[in-house]
DNA sequence: TCTAAATTGAGAATCATTATCATAATCAAT
DNA sequence: ATTGATTATGATAATGATTCTCAATTTAGA
């Protein structure tokens, strides 16, 4: 059993509910895929590889997957949710290319800090933030020449 | 003449679209109306207030603005795209309080500047970014004691 | 094994936003 | 000012991502 599995069971029996097969199936597709996954991909992905779930039941899981802290979701203004497994990653922000929508992710300590500061200074208390960067990436610029 | 009305009318006059009434009234509502308002918000006050345009032609009016560089629009999150002016404002961000909904500005050149400093080590070229810090505010975190 | 409670899948419902299209308004040239 | 071409408007339909509904199925625990 994975460490993910792990956690997402603890969440399960914590707030009483049930391990399904289809809850497996989701995590195992979601943890082989790449990050910044939309949930009709994961669909897509699940149902050509023959382990149909329905899609009604990819966003409960990926809801499911947040709540126990496992994943986040993620919005970068294109109009589908995206998430990705955050267990036991670093916290980091994006840099997302316009073009061919490459997302680049960045940690950085500095900005973090200050940001503790601007909300300190405004008596907020913070619970997440999000960072992102949007322009043209280096492949990209290249080829637009 | 504002000077808001001035930019919008040489946005108009350059791509040969037409001065109307209706956009008038909508960039007046706009401009008198508190900041990160939604296309339903401004319609519902225009409405209140008898200076009745369809919601539709809001959202046209809202992207024209967003066009012609005297508007940005925001998305925090809640499912509905906020819209601010931005002409003659500093570029700031934003502290948003999940409890009441308040929205706070603040302007930070040095996150700003470490931000560059993040795209230039990738090589991107950056056209826009947001930073929003999601939280409780002050009075709600007394409120709650 | 039995039963209560949770889960699933299919499709309906929702909600913000955009598209459609007939009618009306605007602009530029006369 | 009138005309003609083009754009704008408003009402409503359409869209697309996500959530809800509900009957049938599966799970957990006694």
């Amino acid at each position: 059993m994975t460490k993910e599995e792990d956690i997402l069971k603890k969440h399960i029996s914590k707030h009483r509910l049930k391990v399904t097969k289809e809850r497996y199936a989701v995590l195992k597709a979601f943890m082989a895929l790449e990050r910044h996954i939309t949930a009709e991909e994961l669909y897509r992905h699940m149902k050509d590889k023959g382990a149909s779930v329905g899609l009604a039941t990819i966003y409960r899981t990926l809801n499911l997957f947040c709540e126990s802290g496992l994943a986040e979701q993620r919005q970068f203004g294109d109009g589908q949710a995206r998430y990705e497994l955050t267990y036991n990653v670093n916290h980091h922000d994006h840099l997302i290319c316009r073009q061919c929508n490459k997302i680049i992710e960045f940690e950085n300590r500095e900005i973090e800090k200050l940001q503790e500061e601007v909300a300190k200074k405004h008596h907020f208390k913070i619970f997440s933030h999000r960072l992102e960067l949007y322009g043209t990436c280096a492949t990209c610029t290249k080829n637009n020449k």
